[in-house]
DNA sequence: CCTAACTGTAACCAAATTGGTTGCGATAAC
DNA sequence: GTTATCGCAACCAATTTGGTTACAGTTAGG
């Protein structure tokens, strides 16, 4: 399998908040993402903690941007809420007494960190801000209901 | 966290066959992975699927690779042996009545798949040749007890 | 033909992770 | 002070992971 959904839902939230330029409860963005809005504060405190978002408590909270959306990349998203390896090294040291044992570790760290560095840069070219607009053009090809 | 570590385990074992250019049996790769031989089995088993290595049975088998180390990539051994998903989507679909909810998984999934897409390709740079390389190299560069 | 050395595979295990949930305390607006 | 919100700890079932045991099937060699 793959890594935790935490980086599809914690984009799915910056676009709501960059969509509806307000602030939004943890329990309006989970009901978007079908959800709960403990698992909602989850992500987003995570988002806070880097910087992205703005939470406010009491009545009347909830979250924001912290940035204008076209200074929040998918990278960013991504990196605050995922542990940066995303190609999984050996689960313990391999036997050093084997020549390629006593080597391979370090030389494929170094093939996976530019193999996740690539990634990095293509999820690094993508906005909060291109996702709205992707969004507004998809809503706009449905067939409208008001006319 | 990341994915399992079946990629790991079927380069090391891959650039192992390459290095000693004869068939090893699953016990010799197991003692370089400090692991055993059941679970080399099962993810050269996948390498076998995929073509890459060849098994045979009985007494004096093992494997060995099906093609050139340089034919054979680190994107190869991955596909081979993970799920071709690396970003986790969705837990599931989102709420269709928002508007961010309706069109945010289909968006989402061309980024996604732009992003692995740039890291297979940059796994697909490097051959297993290299890492046999690599591997002597380093060798090389360690202190010699022949002298 | 028997035995030893292999692969193949099913079954099982403990540990970790995941998405989800409940409960409750803290905070702030009204 | 009541209400709406975040913050956080605790817990849960399901899944995945690396690892292990057990054993059947296959092949080479004596």
């Amino acid at each position: 399998m793959s890594l935790s959904s935490r980086s599809a839902v914690a984009i799915h939230a910056l676009t709501m908040l960059a969509r509806w330029e307000r602030s939004l409860t943890s329990a309006e963005i989970a009901e978007s993402l079908a959800s709960n809005p403990v698992l909602v504060r989850r992500i987003l405190g995570s988002l806070r903690d880097a910087g992205l978002v703005l939470s406010s408590e009491g009545r009347g909270g909830g979250w924001s941007l912290a940035r204008g959306p076209r200074e929040i990349t998918l990278h960013d998203a991504h990196i605050a809420v995922e542990s940066e390896q995303v190609l999984a090294r050996h689960p313990h040291p391999p036997n050093s007494e084997c020549e390629v044992g006593r080597h391979i570790q370090a030389i494929l760290e170094v093939e996976f960190q530019a193999a996740e560095q690539a990634m990095r840069e293509r999820l690094g070219r993508t906005t909060i801000d291109d996702l709205v607009s992707q969004v507004l053009i998809a809503e706009r090809a449905l067939p409208s209901r008001r006319h």
